[in-house]
DNA sequence: TGGTACTATATGACTAGTCGTATATAAGAC
DNA sequence: GTCTTATATACGACTAGTCATATAGTACCA
């Protein structure tokens, strides 16, 4: 499972409340990988029962404790374990892509929206990709190796290139649609 | 739920049992939308009893019968409703982007590895639908529509496209990688 | 004679992840 | 004075999808 290695990789570079972590994840690797509060604490507990982290509970006044993870030896070994082992060939679901398949039975008007739809949310998300290197600063300068975040880097870099590529699919296809060169029946 | 509208937007074509059904998703839907058979059977069932098909026993010698399913009134209804609907933005789940998140603290080599070995998957993913349109030319005909055939291949084209996008980029960081550009530390 | 593959459906057990809600308290807004 | 936001954790119910296995006969191949 992916999220458990996103949190080791990511308590390695500090000691880290559930709370923390899902802010952690939401301001790093949420683009490839979401993880929502309940899953987050679930997964840190069986990882905890696996000897992968530590907890040590910080008392605090007026609100519930904190329960601090960190990484162990075993973890360690595990991430390590996992970042070089070969995982299995991605297969994505993408339900816009059923809508496509079967838009012949849709009119002309109807396939445009759809286009549209889809274009308009990838330039909303590249937009979004924009402001990242501002919102990552801290953690770069935090952390302060510039190896690490290079990589941060690559992997927004992959979204920028993989997006900007299917959005200037969408809009070809925009334009062929224009110019009706698409079968009517 | 994508499969329930896939299997209506199959059956649409012809009615077919949740065998053949397999067989059609692994020819058409399967690169953006694959289906094991035991979630075809209990979405089948479900299907059924929502009334978006219809199921016709049809008894056989020597072999379990068959039932082939056809899509009701409600299930054309229901495809037309959903193929207009506006889907959430889709958020995949790419774990090989959390291996290189964390690369930085794998050697040069192991990194390099992680890269060729996702460009290995993508060329070959690139190969295989190469083939694809001499598999579906059969049932392009059968359907007798170039109009939904169109469509068939816009999702094609949009594989090929992104998976191409993304070998480029990832052939662009093994070419950095090896100018040793990247920080050591 | 045995192994494998095809046709055809079905079910139980499991996992990852989602959704909603609950508990406490404090700070600040309107 | 109430509503929202923030801090911090937890759990029950649910869903989609996976994995393994079962049944049961045919057919082909070595």
């Amino acid at each position: 499972m992916s999220l458990e290695h996103a949190i080791l990789g990511l308590l390695r570079y500090q000691p880290l409340s559930g709370y923390d972590l899902k802010k952690a994840i939401d301001t790093s690797v949420r683009h490839f990988w979401p993880a929502d509060q309940s899953q987050i604490y679930r997964t840190l507990s069986r990882m905890a029962e696996r000897g992968w982290v530590e907890v040590e509970v910080v008392p605090q006044e007026d609100r519930p404790n904190r329960k601090v993870y960190r990484v162990t030896e075993a973890g360690q070994e595990e991430l390590g374990r996992w970042l070089t082992t070969p995982l299995p060939p991605n297969e994505p679901r993408l339900p816009w892509l059923i809508q496509v398949f079967f838009a012949g039975q849709l009119s002309d008007e109807e396939i445009l929206v759809l286009f549209e739809r889809e274009a308009g949310q990838l330039r909303a998300r590249l937009e979004r990709y924009e402001q990242i290197p501002q919102e990552s600063a801290e953690y770069v300068e935090a952390v302060g190796s510039p190896r690490e975040a290079f990589f941060w880097m690559l992997t927004l870099e992959y979204g920028n290139t993989v997006n900007l590529a299917e959005l200037e699919w969408i809009e070809s296809v925009i334009e062929r649609l224009g110019r009706k060169e698409h079968p009517s029946e």
